[in-house]
RNA sequence: GUCCCCUUCGUCUAGAGGCCCAGGACACCGCCCUCUCACGGCGGCAACGCGGGUUCGAAUCCCGCAGGGGACGCCA
């Protein structure tokens, strides 16, 4: 049997990091048995789903790597085949009309909680004569499903889950207006495209009973499920947008590396003993349904941030420079010229040490690009004292008979340091100041380097 | 309200009866390295929700309680 896994989500404007979790479990689970990775958009809600919406979702899954191996399948494409099945299962004896007006349901709903019941449907119309079918009214079809004894769920997370079918109601498959239900579509379509496995959050565990259900009720094979727990922000409860960001491209658009949030997200629910940082390969080789906790667990940004931070000092130079200098091209305070760009490039092995998040590398890199005259930082401004300013012209002599390589000038640096009776900080840190209007930065011989003497020479020339 | 699920440091987790007076990672706090900031190194703080069992022995098994979450729609 060939594994054939799947994420299924409805195109809402965003792809939550919950579903792109979801996605990346189905994602290294198929690739772990040699199996297919595929996608449906579940689309059947005309009224929400737009274009742009599935191009996010295509976008997100894309930028995370997670490409399926087939062509996306639209539910909505699908309609004709879930009314198909409805009428088969109508015909079956397996479903009935129902002709409750919706609201003659919300009544029934309000009465049930009023009086402390469960909000179900009584089933009505399950055995009634159609003969007394009112005038008029368009029937849904509901799943006529068994009253006696218990249905299971073999969760290959939860274990076997079992809830007794006096519990459950006649769920609605076919809508008034003859489009499908949800609970239907999904059962359709994952037994149209041979769906093995359908891994995906815990809150779909209870409407797991009634797709159950409705395999049953067609004689169809059950696939295996495996429900995975929620994502919860940092206070426990459902993560949203007040818990800080949730959409994938959001995270993008915030400085993250995709490989760093599919580690941070691999690693939330599930584990492998002490491993903490894995890569692609290493994850496909790894993951499996075993390793999945069954707890939810908690969005910890700073966590994410550190992998991040990690990825980041092991990533390309080149990638992170093309990467900041796209960041960096909106900005009207920068002379973003050919110039700026070497010295970014220059200066990248040394900058991407000190960035978590690719955001913090461009700030960190915009002084290379900076027209003079530099704005200063407070702390810097502080440090450019008349004395100070007085001795960088010196060091701007000693700077200058050097061929400015970086042994050259740390040598230099530290002559000129020896020479004057100061410490090496009492040197640079001026000198740091000058040229990035900033206290922090690479090592200063680096960071001379990467401007180049003709500039690093200007710099301090426009100070002193 | 009903049903289902969950419960190890602040967070993510390791742990499948003795290897655990509980290990790792992030965060936090020290120290070291050091031209700043990072990185790195070393050390520290910190958890088995509670109560009963079972057992020579329980974080691990059973029962109860409490807490948390999810689901109950002609949404997906």
């Amino acid at each position: 049997m060939t594994v054939r896994a799947r994420i299924a989500p409805s195109p809402t404007g965003l792809l939550h990091i919950g579903t792109a979790r979801t996605a990346l479990f189905n994602y290294l689970f198929a690739r772990h048995h040699g199996g297919e990775f595929l996608i449906r958009i579940e689309d059947t809600d005309r009224e929400r789903s737009t274009e742009t919406a599935t191009k996010v979702i295509f976008e997100a899954l894309e930028w995370l790597g997670l490409t399926p191996d087939q062509p996306p399948v639209f539910q909505s494409t699908r309609m004709a085949r879930h009314a198909e099945v409805a009428r088969q299962m109508l015909a079956a004896g397996h479903a009935y009309r129902c002709y409750c007006t919706a609201d003659e349901l919300r009544q029934m709903r309000e009465q049930a909680l009023a009086e402390g019941r469960s909000p179900r449907y009584d089933g009505r119309w399950r055995d009634r004569d159609p003969a007394d079918a009112p005038p008029g009214v368009a029937p849904s079809i509901r799943l006529k499903a068994p009253r006696d004894g218990d249905t299971v769920v073999e969760d290959l997370v939860q274990g076997a889950v079992r809830v007794a079918n006096t519990e459950l109601d006649d769920m609605i498959i076919l809508r008034s207006d003859g489009t499908p239900t949800y609970n239907h579509s999904v059962v359709v379509d994952d037994h149209d495209m041979d769906i093995t496995h359908v891994i995906r959050g815990d809150d779909h565990l209870t409407n797991t009973f009634r797709q159950v259900q409705i395999y049953q009720a067609m004689g169809w094979d059950l696939p295996r499920f495996a429900h995975v727990p929620l994502i919860h922000g940092a206070d426990g409860t459902k993560l949203s947008k007040r818990h800080g960001s949730v959409s994938v491209l959001e995270f993008r658009e915030q400085g993250y590396l995709p490989e760093a949030l599919c580690n941070y997200l691999l690693r939330l629910g599930w584990g492998h003993g002490d491993a903490e940082l894995i890569d692609r390969d290493e994850a496909i080789r790894l993951f499996d349904l075993d390793g999945v906790g069954r707890a939810a667990s908690r969005m910890d940004y700073a966590r994410l941030t550190n992998l991040n931070g990690h990825y980041i000092r092991h990533a390309d130079n080149e990638r992170l420079t093309r990467e900041v200098l796209g960041r960096l091209a909106h900005r009207t305070d920068l002379a973003l010229g050919a110039r700026a760009a070497e010295r970014i490039a220059a200066l990248m092995p040394a900058l991407k040490e000190r960035a978590k998040t690719l955001v913090e590398l461009a700030d960190a890199a915009a002084f290379l690009a900076r027209p003079l005259p530099l704005p200063m930082e407070p702390k810097a401004a502080a440090l450019l004292t008349p004395e100070a300013r007085l001795m960088l012209r010196d060091v701007a002599d000693a700077l200058a008979a050097t061929d400015f390589t970086q042994p050259a000038i740390d040598a230099a640096l530290r002559g000129f340091a020896a020479a004057s009776g100061r410490k090496l900080g009492q040197v640079a840190q001026p000198l740091r100041a000058a040229l990035t209007g900033s206290t922090a930065s690479p090592g200063i011989d680096a960071t001379l380097v990467a401007l180049g003497k003709q500039e690093a020479l200007a710099r301090l020339a426009a100070i002193a």
